[in-house]
RNA sequence: GCAGCCAUAGCUCAGUUGGUUAGAGCGCUAGAUUGUGGAUCUAGAGGUCCCCCGUUCAAGCCGGGGUGGCUGUACCA
């Protein structure tokens, strides 16, 4: 404080890293309820939770082996002091799998799991997009029927519509990796000598959503060029072999609706090139629709799109991913949709990895922070701030006395031991601990959002009495105008919204503020 | 990773051809009002002008390099 002693020329900084971010009370709050609810959900079609540490040796995890000396793309990896390789999960799903293979006895099969949690990716974040977030996954691993992945989609619906989205509002979009094999092989990008085009044209198909069908072809054939000037190569396909791949990624607008009524997978695909991949995968695609149909899940909710690409690298057979329809609003007035917020599919090669045996599997992903901005773009209660306990705040009014302070404590003291009619918790309570005068303490109040202030000053102390002041009520009266503060109309309400109470009152004085605003 | 734009108070930003002590609005802390949230008025706190090197008598401003941020693109289990 005084002047000899400085403050060190360079102070450190406080500042997160990057892709990184601070979560506030509200939030975790709400989040927590939406987790609730998705538990809920879950549990609801028999799974059971189980919970694995954030870090797995590297090679467990699969795709990023330590092919050099630095296992970094992507990934945040570390040695162990016998110099093996660790990272930090950054998914859900290859840890199940070291899980299962490494508890295969013990787990009844099928195995139907699910589990939340942090994972960690070590790459650019962007908008919407951070190196560290939150993964809701279920799993059936041990099942290889399509059966099993019908009753995921059917999962990931009745999830979305639990969390207060509107059914038409979100839709399960499912599609098959042999579908997109066969089409590979259809215009001759088959076999091992082709995976590198192959993969370019999948991710040329993916980008569907974001440049459009124009944009796509570019890409499927010489390149495109963005804004900036930069430009993307494409993959060469000669314009027969690109139109056999937009009719397929293009045609699924039609495919269900056609005569109002369902139409067959089986009956749209005549009007393509055959081979046996595609019937597979369409028969897959049939049998799944045929599933989900019988349980009452029109395409309202679960539809059949040939253009949903994922997991290039280890999904086998078919995928999912539930897309959010409706338009938004962003902060810069500009509408956007926010697209994907979770997506899985049939994963047959993992656990075997782990294996002698093949060990089938099929699951999905919820992207909990995007899908936590959704809930709160469509208002929905679950993440209404109103779910909160209310907060009572006694105010120290003559906190530069000390000797006062122990009558303020015994008041949170009784007020946090109050419980309702369920015996529930009442509220939460706060003493003001600052040295600020009384005009302070009660913006202190206002600010935390309190419900009520409770005062005592002498002159109550001497009354054996409380003052509540209903902090709600009294913000209108206080917003009022000069001139309606004389009128007796304004006074009358003014005795409302403040009152005194008995000290031994004080809970029941509460309450009545609570009664009034519990709506 | 590649490309473009940007970096001055907690936030949004001014800052003249390079010229003395770097400003505004909002916010914050308090007082006016022994003891009541808004409004008003007053005062206060808060800055290595992102960092380093260079040019210059002199750099927030000019040059080079770095770092960080934003946007697009690539990758995305």
């Amino acid at each position: 404080m005084s002047s000899a002693d400085k403050p060190a020329p360079s102070k450190l900084k406080a500042r997160q890293p990057r892709g990184f971010v601070d979560r506030g009370p509200a939030d975790v709050a709400a989040t927590e309820r939406m987790l609730a609810v998705i538990r809920e959900s879950f549990s609801r079609y028999g799974f059971d939770p189980v919970e694995t540490p954030f870090v797995e040796y590297t090679d467990a995890l699969g795709k990023f082996l330590p092919d050099q000396d630095r296992p970094n793309e992507g990934v945040f990896s570390f040695q162990d002091d016998d110099e093996q390789w660790l990272s930090l999960r950054y998914d859900l799903t290859a840890p199940l799998a070291r899980y299962v293979a490494e508890n295969y006895d013990a787990l009844p099969k099928p195995y139907r799991s699910y589990r939340a949690g942090y994972v960690f990716r070590n790459e650019k974040p962007g908008p919407g997009r951070f190196r560290q977030f939150m993964q809701f996954d279920a799993d059936i691993v041990g099942s290889g029927t399509v059966a099993a992945d019908a009753e995921i989609c059917m999962l990931a619906a009745d999830t979305m519509e639990a969390l207060g989205i509107q059914r038409g509002d979100y839709v399960v979009k499912v599609n098959n990796r042999k579908v997109l094999d066969g089409v590979m092989e259809a215009i001759g990008l088959g076999g091992e000598e082709n995976g590198g085009r192959r993969l370019t044209v999948l991710r040329a198909i993916d980008k569907l959503d974001k440049f459009g069908p124009d944009g796509v072809r570019l890409l499927l054939g010489e390149g495109r060029k963005d804004e900036s000037g930069d430009f993307t190569k494409g993959a060469g396909l000669d314009g027969v072999q690109a139109d056999y791949v937009m009719s397929v990624v293009e045609h699924q607008p039609g495919i269900w609706t056609t005569g109002g009524e369902l139409g067959r997978v089986s009956d749209w695909n005549k009007q393509l090139q055959r081979n046996a991949t595609l019937d597979e995968g369409f028969a897959e695609l049939d049998a799944l629709n045929a599933a989900v149909v019988a349980a009452g899940y029109g395409p309202d909710r679960i539809r059949i799109d040939p253009s949903v690409v994922r997991g290039l690298e280890y999904y086998t057979g078919p995928v999912y991913e539930v897309e959010l329809t409706f338009p938004v609003t962003n902060e810069d007035g500009q509408v956007v949709r926010f697209g994907s917020v979770a997506g899985g599919g049939r994963y047959d090669g993992l656990v075997g990895r782990f294996r002698p045996e093949p060990v089938p599997a099929t699951g999905f992903s919820i992207g909990v922070s995007r899908l936590y901005s959704a809930l709160k773009a469509v208002k929905s209660p679950i993440v209404d701030a109103k779910n909160e306990l209310p907060l009572v705040v006694v105010t120290a009014m003559d906190n530069k006395s000390p000797e006062f302070m122990p009558g303020y404590q015994a008041m949170v003291s009784e007020l946090r031991k109050a419980s309702d009619a369920n015996g529930k918790p009442l509220v939460r309570a706060d003493l003001y601990l600052g040295s600020s005068g009384f005009n302070a303490q009660m913006k202190y109040a206002d600010r935390r959002g309190a419900i009520c202030a409770v005062i005592q000053g002498s002159s109550e102390r001497e009354a054996g009495t409380v003052i509540i002041k209903d902090l709600i009520m009294g913000a209108e009266l206080a917003a009022a105008g000069r001139e309606l503060k004389d009128s007796a109309e304004h006074k009358a309400k003014q005795a409302e919204a403040q009152f005194a109470v008995p000290v031994a009152g004080l809970v029941d004085g509460v309450k009545r503020v609570l009664a009034r605003h519990s709506s």
